[in-house]
DNA sequence: GGCCTTATTTTGATTAGTCAAATTCATTTC
DNA sequence: GAAATGAATTTGACTAATCAAAATAAGGCC
């Protein structure tokens, strides 16, 4: 039913409201998909006419349960796509997501499924990111972020939520992925900064908005 | 500067004038991409326009230089493709055609080098298909098929041209895949049908048309 | 030479996705 | 309780790709 874009405008929908519990509004929506408004309200009419949204007017749009299921599988698809590209194309994967983009609109459901057997069923992709099952099952599971968790407690980062390349490479640089060990040190609320330690000794300054995206699980 | 559907045109005409020499008719062109003959006139009239290809009114179209080039990028990423889903994602080579039609416009050249170094630089997809270099030079050897060798010589099936799903499941449901050994041991012109001895001694009947599609060359 | 057949090109409509700009509505703000 | 502000929606126009059906060559045939 849904053509590549509708499912793009899914997907995005999807992503906005995890956390925003309840409607997404049509600016947000227009700017992930980097449209202007109207668009964006012309598209959501057409996925409400399917069935696929319900359209406040005037107050934001949000999945219905069919909608959602499509959703889902258009990040499971990213997801693993991604997987792909990382463990077995080798790509550097503060690169993929562009390119995962384009190609969670074409990769079949036989392709999607060899993908999935290969890397041996994952649960996360390369950066951390859930990967829904095949009934569309996504853990949802919450986890502190740097900018949140308690201090001088052992950590391990899970996941970077934010796909930009500069965040992503700047995580890189400095070693930070998923899996590695840290813990912060102190944190200045008032400048916005924290200090992080890893596991190698070496600390290491990064701003409170960097480190909103950086989500962390207590070390095992 | 082609567009996605632009670049099936490109790739469509490169395929009709192998062998045809010279100018490709609107409508084997309209019949090759399942459109009626007017949406092809007017396809390859923008183009002509891009400098792409060289439409002669009434007579066909041919590709310039420059359309050739993004001809040949194309099916060097659907012949990629259809080795990584084959090669790496253990896909039946009988099925892969579809996929990779729909893969070879959204895979971006960084990626593609990338499978192309992971299968270690193919020569030739799973079908025999010779793959366009990173250059755009392709293998243009020539080849005998079954329905015009010479009698009785020991060959090797070097490839199928054909893509349609029937004809590759019968070619493999027999075993005669790029590779195999094999030997005509009669042909039967005013009946349309040879007979084939395989390595293994078995034999096998097929249609003249059906081995005009098998290209061999001389058992090494 | 005139007629017929067939391939090709034109013409007019349609669908999906988009933008720019005008309009509407719901809230603040005074 | 207006007026202003800002977001959302409508409206009109545009591009790419397509089809159906009418118009136009270009040869072949008597």
């Amino acid at each position: 039913m849904a053509t590549s874009t509708g499912e793009d405008y899914l997907k995005q929908i999807l992503l906005l409201s995890e956390g925003a519990d309840g409607l997404v509004s049509m600016g947000a929506l227009a700017a992930a998909l980097a449209v202007v408004p109207g668009t964006a309200t012309t598209m959501v009419k057409a996925l409400a006419a399917d069935g696929l949204v319900d359209h406040r007017l005037r107050l934001g749009v949000r999945l219905t349960a069919a909608g959602r299921r499509v959703a889902l599988g258009v990040l499971r698809r990213h997801r693993l796509i991604e997987a792909l590209l990382v463990d077995v194309l080798k790509m550097d994967w503060t690169e993929i997501h562009a390119e995962a983009e384009q190609l969670e609109h074409t990769i079949s459901d036989a392709v999607l499924d060899r993908i999935d057997a290969l890397l041996g069923y994952p649960a996360v992709d390369p950066h951390g990111d859930p990967i829904p099952n095949r009934q569309g099952k996504l853990d949802s599971q919450v986890y502190a972020t740097l900018a949140t968790c308690t201090l001088n407690k052992p950590l391990r980062i899970v996941r970077l939520t934010k796909q930009s390349g500069e965040f992503l490479q700047f995580a890189k640089q400095n070693g930070l992925r998923p899996g590695t060990s840290v813990r912060v040190a102190s944190r200045n609320l008032a400048a916005g900064l924290l200090t992080l330690k890893k596991a190698t000794g070496r600390s290491l300054t990064l701003s409170l908005a960097a480190a909103g995206n950086i989500l962390v699980a207590p070390a095992r």
